[in-house]
RNA sequence: GUCCCCAUCGUCUAGUCAGGUCCAGGACACCGGCCUUUCACGCCGGCAACACCGGUUCAAAUCCGGUUGGGGACGCCA
């Protein structure tokens, strides 16, 4: 078989949606998979809807989840003139005719079948106008958009999906569909399969959506003398209620760039939704670039939609909770370097990056991040959560403020003490520390989880976190010192 | 209303094509335990599904039919 030749067609009507982004990396992995070519192709023949902004976000969406393609991308409307030729070319050859019904007259014809709960397709009315009649309308000025001429009577299109198997529809379910509006623009049907055809697309792979216009297309590379490609229809992605993931009703929540922005690994994003309807057949979840691209096929797809588990309100959960999952387990595997450049952005952002972590402090920001990744789920919880490394206004969480510190009214002028005693050592080791801070303890006769937790919460804001012994040494004896002594603002204002 | 597709734990899924090894496996989530100064990680354990009915068969999650449920399409959008 020849060259495989896949195509990623968005109309850039909106940012780059998960379930548009599964098609792409489906795609793509495909392409790859056979060392085959991706060809982007922008459908932007709706002017009305299409924007330059939705453009460049679908392209830096899939730029940045990985995705890249070998040729493009390639702009539909740049093609015009191919589209019209094909249509003219259709309607010479007669596998397509001129139509002068109004839109209103359809509309009103549709409108009655549905109050009659009949079935409603186009009744070929102008079908089989004389040429003497066309020329007569034509004379008249009326406007006439372009239909495609279906085969009559008994027979089919079949075709084989790659995914779904035999797809057969009968010719009498296929009306007469519009190639071409009054206003001389060809439709999408039309200029798909002529930027298919021409593009040399071998294997078009897209959502089940599509399952229904395939017959119609089939019929028009049919009819344009071509060989239509194979299909291969994935399932689609549902919402909580089984709606179908779209933009326009579910926002943000459904955004690549959502993720990107709420500190996903891209390739975590990626794993994540190609996991969404496929699997490799056995039990692995977590693949490298590599073994996804050398596990994937198109018969691992499933057939039945699946529904993207997002928990928009949940506190912990802010989306699927197997995403966040596997967000996380990528942050806590790749190697630390590469994961500094990731947090690095984030940092920045938050106004609380320091150059010297590329340069002298490096190994300890480092180090910083190998502490913390263990229990992160984003690369936003650094600056988060994990502020206090890198920055001395610090949030104090709130649970950590009562349970570490208000609850235990003596911390006020203990945690002071305590600083005193780090102050006295030369340097705080983790040893040290620990030695320390158990000595304290145990001649206040408290447990050393008391002092230990109440300095994790004026050191770091939180009461979850690395052992304290590690942070004690590891954020250095200055910043210990200094946030212990100032541990009595937190009482400030209580009782 | 018409046409088409789909149906395994809460979610993602394996198993279905080649019926028995499946009183159904894994992951996430959830619950419990261990570890521990905390939380997490890790480890151990638990909860939890073949939509329903009928047929074929010695045997059905798997094959067939029907029912129900869900989804998609039905545009001079892409």
């Amino acid at each position: 078989m020849s060259e495989v030749r896949v195509r990623f067609p968005p109309s850039p009507t909106g940012y780059l949606h998960i379930g548009g982004a599964r098609t792409a990396i489906y795609n793509w992995l495909f392409a790859r998979k056979h060392g085959g070519k991706l060809v982007l192709r922008i459908e932007d023949t709706d002017a009305e809807r299409s924007t330059e902004e939705s453009i460049k976000g679908i392209i830096e969406g899939l730029e940045w989840l990985g995705v890249d393609w070998d040729e493009g991308p390639y702009f539909q409307s740049s093609f015009a003139s191919e589209h019209v030729a094909a249509a003219g070319k259709l309607l010479a050859s007669g596998h397509a005719y001129k139509c002068f019904c109004t839109k209103e007259e359809l509309e009103a014809r549709r409108e009655a079948a549905v109050a009659a709960k009949a079935d409603y397709r186009y009744n070929g009315a102008c079908r089989e106008l004389s040429p003497e009649e066309v020329a007569a309308r034509e004379a008249a000025g009326l406007p006439a958009v372009i239909r495609f001429k279906v085969p009559q009577g008994e027979g089919s299109v079949v075709f084989n999906d790659l995914v779904y198997g035999v797809v057969e529809r009968d010719y009498r379910d296929i009306e007469d569909f519009v190639i071409v509006r009054s206003n001389g623009l060809p439709l999408y049907l039309l200029c798909n399969v002529v930027d298919d055809i021409r593009d040399r697309i071998s294997h078009v792979i897209r959502g089940q959506d599509g399952l229904v216009n395939t017959p119609r297309q089939i019929l028009l590379y049919r009819a344009l003398g071509a060989a239509p490609p194979i299909f291969a229809h994935m399932p689609l992605t549902l919402d909580l209620k089984k709606a179908k993931i779209s933009k326009r009703s579910h926002g943000e929540i459904v955004a690549v760039q959502f993720y990107r922005d709420h500190g996903f690994l891209p390739w975590a994003l990626v794993n994540f939704l190609v996991l969404l309807g496929w699997s490799p057949g056995d039990d692995r979840e977590i693949f490298s670039r590599e073994e996804l691209i050398e596990a994937f096929t198109l018969e691992g797809v499933n057939r039945a939609n699946s529904i993207f588990n997002y928990k928009k309100d949940d506190p912990k959960f802010f989306t699927d909770p197997k995403a966040i999952n596997i967000n996380a387990h990528y942050l806590r595997t790749i190697p630390v370097a590469e994961l500094a450049q990731w947090v690095k952005p984030v940092l920045e952002r938050e106004g609380i990056w320091d150059p010297a972590y590329e340069g002298e402090k490096r190994e300890w920001f480092h180090k910083t991040l190998e502490m913390s990744r263990e229990r992160f789920h984003t690369l936003t919880d650094f600056a988060t959560i994990g502020r206090a490394w890198f920055a001395d206004d610090f949030p104090m969480d709130e649970t950590a403020l009562q349970k570490n510190l208000l609850k235990h009214p003596q911390m006020k002028e203990w945690l002071p003490q305590l600083a005193q005693r780090f102050a006295a050592l030369p340097e705080i080791t983790h040893d040290e520390a620990e030695r320390v801070a158990r000595e304290f303890a145990e001649e206040h006769g408290v447990k050393p989880g008391v002092p230990i937790n109440a300095a994790r919460a004026v050191i770091t804001g939180q009461n979850k976190g690395p052992s304290m012994f590690e942070v004690f040494a590891h954020l250095g004896k200055e910043k210990v010192v200094q946030r212990l002594r100032e541990a009595g603002k937190y009482f400030e204002g209580q009782n």
